[in-house]
DNA sequence: TAAAAGTGTTGACCTAGAACAACAGTTTTG
DNA sequence: CAAAACTGTTGTTCTAGGTCAACACTTTTA
């Protein structure tokens, strides 16, 4: 139940075995089905997700109903509505599994105290920003001046999980796109 | 020469007036001119900055030699090309002052050892990738379906700054929009 | 398991904004 | 301070990609 967490524990850190497992005693098992929510858009991100088995997606809805996906996360990583989780301001957006997942969830109170309890453990959470600044950052400029072409070429490269676990819509509506868009462009390459 | 420096620890910290001097006696003061290059496509980032006056921008240039915008840093704020700093790749991106500019300028093994020593410090690091992501989160959704109009909205709205101190061509390039069309939805208020 | 709802693909049309160009200021340079 | 280089604005033209619609499949629901 706890091995992905933990084999990804001790990999990043070197934190002992008992630390490892008193980390890991602060998460609860989660099973899900498709599409279900997480966290809702005006909810508060109370918790963090580590995934062990699925894809999980971060998504708004506009104020003509349309769905915008923001970002993938697959099994043995982080994922939680970040802005939210920091500042426990409303979320802006949805956190949704969009396979059958397995989460391990940790209460915000929890893992701030593992923060501040384990340098290694904040380690990593030092990590999970540095990434997911500097994956955003690729995000927005991989894509600044691109034509969809070029966006789809990019994708492949750089996140080529993407067009292949997740639906046409979904990806294209990550990409800025309209899903004939990407069918064509799929089409042609 | 410090007093904006210090100031900014003083309200983001609760460090003591020793700490806080001996954090200042690290960053080496530095004049420049407009049009400055701190950082190199090249470089490895090997300096923050610490903006005491001046405006900074982090650009590129894509293949057909258009400059595209990415950030731009004003006064009592830390500016580097991150990703670079953080993973000591090549930058990818220039960093160049756009006004005559006072900086603070730390290299980035004292930053490290600065975060390792003080807490305190490494908490305004924690906070500078905290807000970094957020920006970076809000850039890309704030824009995401957006027309041209929405986006000159959304950047007078969330960055005031911007369009006050900045170029209509750094401006647009930002954007992600030819000054022709900024220029025509300015007039159109 | 039949009906209903959702998804991917393709075709026809249309529009937001890019590209190009001309010109008036403004700034830089020698 | 004259010439050269850059910037902002506006008009004209052109195109990438959006919208709408039709259809074949697939998935969900009752």
């Amino acid at each position: 139940m706890f091995s992905v967490l933990k084999s990804f524990l001790e990999t990043k850190t070197t934190l002992n075995n008992d630390a490892v497992t008193h980390i890991c005693s602060h998460f609860k098992f989660l099973q899900t089905n498709r599409n279900e929510i997480l966290i809702r858009y005006n909810d508060l991100a109370k918790h963090y997700y580590f995934i062990n088995k699925g894809c999980v997606r971060l998504f708004t809805i506009t104020k003509e109903g349309q769905e915008i996906s923001r970002y993938f996360a697959y099994e043995g990583t982080f994922v939680t509505a970040l802005p939210s989780f920091i500042d426990q301001k409303p979320a802006e957006e949805f956190l949704q599994t969009i396979e059958k997942a397995e989460l391990l969830s940790i209460s915000r109170a929890d893992f701030y105290k593992l923060v501040q309890s384990f340098p290694e453990f904040a380690k990593i959470y030092t990590e999970i920003l540095e990434l997911g600044f500097i994956v955003a950052q690729k995000r927005i400029y991989g894509f600044q001046g691109f034509d969809a072409m070029e966006k789809v070429k990019w994708v492949i490269k750089n996140q080529p999980q993407l067009l292949l676990r997740v639906s046409n819509k979904m990806a294209a509506s990550y990409l800025g796109m309209s899903p004939a868009t990407l069918s064509r462009i799929k089409s042609k390459l």
